[in-house]
DNA sequence: ATAACTGTACTAACATTGATAATACAGTTA
DNA sequence: TAACTGTATTATCAATGTTAGTACAGTTAT
C-alpha cells in the first residue's frame, strides 16, 4: 500500500495524501520520471473518492513535485529543488513558529534549546538503531 | 485593546483569543486572581459576537488558566502551573513534528540542527535589541 | 478503429465547523 | 430595583471537505 488515511491525523484526506507523496518524492523514495498511482487506481485503492485523489494530485503538480502527461498519468518531476528549498522553508518557518512560541511563554532560551536538540535527536534516532545494529549480530549480546 | 483578531492567522476567532489570553497569562503579563474583560465587554471591543468569546473563554477555564465567578466575571486562576507544563509539551511535541518533518525530507541533521538554534535566536532577539539600546542612546553614535 | 485506460472539468448533494443572532435564565452588586 | 455578570439553547448562514455522477479529451494496446 503506497498510502493510508490517517483518522487521527486533523488534516484532511487530500492534505495527507500531498504530505505522503510529497515526503516520498523528497526524501529520494520516488525517483524522477517515476510514474505514480493513476487518479482512478489510487482512489479504488485507498477507497478514496477520485475527486478527492485529483485535488491531492493538482496541488502536487502545483508544488512542481509531480507533472501530468494527458492520457498517461502522473510522474515524478525531474527537477524538485524549488520545491526542496521551499521544503527547508517551511521547516525554517515552523521552527520559527515554536520558538516564537516558547518565548511568549516566558520559556527560558536554554531550556528550549535543550528541548530541540532533544527533539532533533529523537527524529534522527533511527541512524543510531542502523548503528547498532551494524556493530552487532546479537540484540543481547 | 486586549486584543485583536488577525485575518491573516488561519485559526478560527475563538483560538486566537484562546492563545492570545493564555499567552498573557503563562507569560505572567496577567496576574493571578486578575479579572479579565467580561463575555460582552470583550465582545463589544472587538467588535465579536458574544458567543465566539464565550466559547473562547469556556476553553480557556478547561484548561485552567481562568476560572469563572457566576454573575462577578472571569478571573485568572491562581494556579497554572499545570497549564504551564502542558504548554512546554505542547512545544516539545510540535519541536519533535519539525524534526521529524526534516528528518522525513532528507534534510542533513547538522542543518537542521543549525536552522534550529538561528530560529531560537531570532525568536529572543528581542532581548539584543533592548540591550543594544541600553549600551547607547543614539543609533548611530 | 475500438476498448480500456489516462487526465480534466463541472454540477449537485451532504456533513462538519465556525460564526452570528436572538432569547432566556440565574447570580452579583451598587 | 437596575445593571451588570455567566450560562444555555435554538436557528441561521458561510466555508470547507467529501462523495457522487457525468462528461469530454488524449494515449495506448489490441
Amino acid at each position: 500500500m503506497l498510502l493510508t488515511v490517517n483518522m487521527r491525523d486533523k488534516r484532511p484526506i487530500y492534505k495527507q495524501i500531498v504530505g505522503g507523496i510529497k515526503n516520498r518524492i523528497l526524501s529520494g523514495e520516488l525517483k524522477a520520471d517515476e510514474q505514480i498511482p493513476s487518479v482512478r487506481q489510487l482512489a479504488t485503492d485507498m477507497n478514496i473518492n477520485p475527486n478527492t485523489i485529483a485535488k491531492a494530485y493538482a496541488e502536487l503538480e502545483r508544488l512542481g513535485v509531480v507533472y501530468s502527461a494527458m492520457g498517461r498519468g502522473y510522474f515524478v518531476s525531474p527537477d524538485i529543488s524549488g520545491a526542496r528549498e521551499e521544503e527547508k522553508e517551511e521547516i525554517r518557518r515552523a521552527l520559527l513558529l515554536c520558538a516564537e512560541n516558547a518565548e511568549r511563554c516566558g520559556v527560558e532560551k536554554a531550556l528550549v534549546t535543550e528541548m530541540a536538540l532533544s527533539a532533533i535527536d529523537e527524529a534522527y534516532e533511527v541512524y543510531k538503531d542502523i548503528n547498532e545494529r551494524n556493530g552487532e549480530n546479537d540484540k543481547n549480546k
